[in-house]
DNA sequence: CTGAAAGCGCTTACAG
DNA sequence: CTGAAAGCGCTTACAG
């Protein structure tokens, strides 16, 4: 249990002043080169890395950032988290994870975030209220919305266009001649979802297509029975299913059913998870850059909490220029489509 | 952007000192029933939340607790995350995230989770070397291996026990009157899965039948490949394989073959992921209950921590308390067997 | 370019 | 049971 270097240590094996050594950490310009480098090796020497509640204490900046998710068990989270944290780590903050569970309330959760003194803040969330916004409006330090366009201007958000990319892949569908386009959706209104649905109406009405959109709950075995009753009525030419596993599950369904994937049935994911190729046929899917929007995010956040450190009239700087930024998609086409 | 409220601004309100305020929050007990309570209002009234980077310099405890992942996009690390953070909560203690890149030098990652004082971290870890033990066997504070048995007995981990659950699932499948049992391995040694092996090769070596097992790569285009090739040659009766996804891999590449499922192969995974519902058929698997060993783990990392406070001499107990806590696990029977 | 000193917001012996 | 004061390990104006 080896006591923890300090800065006065370092000083101390550099004859320098502590003042010196924090410098060479945080302003190395302003130390002479000769100097820096003596403290550099001493610094490597002793393995000395600063106290990160002190360095936060006394600078107001902690270099953490705080990732607020509403549960990390949804498919795509753990692959946005990658993509923050290598961005993150590439500018040299730390991760606070917080997870906000249904159950409580989020006021509670988010002050507990503001206290544990982050330097911003990445929101993930599926659906953002006015009430929400109310919340967390007063933050004293930045927030950017992750995979989940801000309607407020004071948020800046980066996303993919998901009704863009239902719009295009709807369109395409039916280009390729198909005319019965079922569209599956969860029956909780997540924005996101929200905005695929749109712009997949926007295809079918601009096709003078009928609109037909199935809701269903996340569950697996509801699910199995929605499809089921809906496949003893009517088969469609193509199935667009804003989650993967509501596709997959829609596709074994119409398998154990007889009906030939994709000879008769079409089946499109929205997500691209890994299971998009395990399933069987595999599965066609609009594959956001989830990871980019990761990535993005966090970079973007570093801006603005470069902006934040400026005085508080130049601040409206960066509020203004809160962007809602779009991150790209492809369509994988696998074996579920002809 | 609103200035967040102080322990003075409580303090003055309260017309009681800031020691008494500190007091009510860290030792309540130690504060009058009356004074408490007007401070408790008083806090609960501005919202004060202390400052969590003042608190940790203060008290030398920051009651944040490090996670460190090699890769979080692994099937079962976000159940796991959040099994930790309940748990976490529960205590009252923050998360930071720590993410090792395999490109990158080990030691400095740890001493990076060192440097970002914690009060104690969470080591998960698919193969844990001599080199590792030496790299942090000078940790200050406590290291709790999650899902990776510790074979030092300087720390205590929290795992399945997987050459047990491998023995026993093999063994029950020889009683059902299969011989022929193949192994899915990973070409990579990861020690979850080295135990695994060992399990099986137990039960098989015991009925006195031959071991039987097929290193592949986590590439799916490799598996297939693998998989065909092993199958061009013979059909086992069962495949057990180390991760679902193989296991999955394995079946659909049998059932394009003509091999029926499970009348003529049966399969099992062994990790009971959300996909092993959508598999079709659906897929067999051992289920360690994930969730499970990350609320535990942190909990027993709660009570190293609080022994962690106490003086040196004291502090042997609870090196020698390091316990191996080893967590259920269920069998799901589903399709892929009969 | 460098050092002495104040201060960041708390906690915790130490008196009383 | 409560307050005054020192101190946690840093950063950053302020002098020089």
């Amino acid at each position: 249990m080896s006591q923890q270097v300090k800065i006065y240590d370092v000083a101390g094996a550099a004859g320098v002043s502590l003042a010196t050594v924090s410098r060479v950490l945080n302003h190395p310009e302003k130390v002479k080169a000769e100097t820096r480098e003596r403290v550099l090796r001493i610094i490597k020497e002793k393995g000395y890395k600063p106290n990160a509640n002190a360095r936060g204490l006394a600078s107001k900046r902690s270099t953490t950032v705080a990732i607020v998710i509403p549960s990390i068990s949804r498919a795509s989270v753990a692959e946005m988290i990658e993509g923050i944290y290598d961005s993150a780590r590439k500018y040299g903050y730390t991760i606070r994870l917080f997870i906000t569970k249904d159950e409580e309330d989020p006021r509670d959760a988010w002050s507990e975030v503001i206290a544990s003194s982050v330097d911003g803040i990445l929101f993930m969330n599926d659906e953002t209220t006015d009430a929400t916004y109310k919340e967390i409006a007063h933050t004293p330090v930045p927030v950017v919305f992750v995979n989940n366009i801000s309607s407020s201007d004071e948020f800046g958000s980066i996303s993919i266009d998901y009704e863009e990319c239902a719009y295009q892949t709807t369109k395409e569908m039916i280009k390729r001649g198909n005319k019965k386009i079922l569209f599956i959706d969860t029956i909780h209104k997540y924005s996101a979802n929200e905005l695929k649905a749109a712009g997949y109406e926007r295809a079918m009405k601009e096709a003078g297509l009928e609109v037909d959109i199935l809701y269903s709950t996340g569950n697996l075995n509801i699910n199995q029975n929605d499809f089921k009753t809906y496949l003893d009525k009517k088969v469609p030419e193509v199935a667009l299913a804003v989650r993967d596993s509501m596709a997959i599950s829609f596709m074994n369904v119409a398998t154990k059913k007889g009906i030939k994937v994709p000879e008769q049935l079409q089946v499109i994911g929205f997500q691209n998870t890994r299971y998009a190729v395990l399933s069987n046929p595999t599965l066609t899917c609009i594959a956001p850059s989830i990871y980019d929007i990761g990535s993005r995010a966090m970079s973007y956040l570093t801006e603005m909490m470069k902006d934040d450190q400026k005085k508080e009239e130049e601040r409206d700087s960066y509020q203004k220029k809160a962007a809602n930024i779009i991150v790209d998609y492809d369509v994988i086409w696998r074996e579920s489509t002809k």
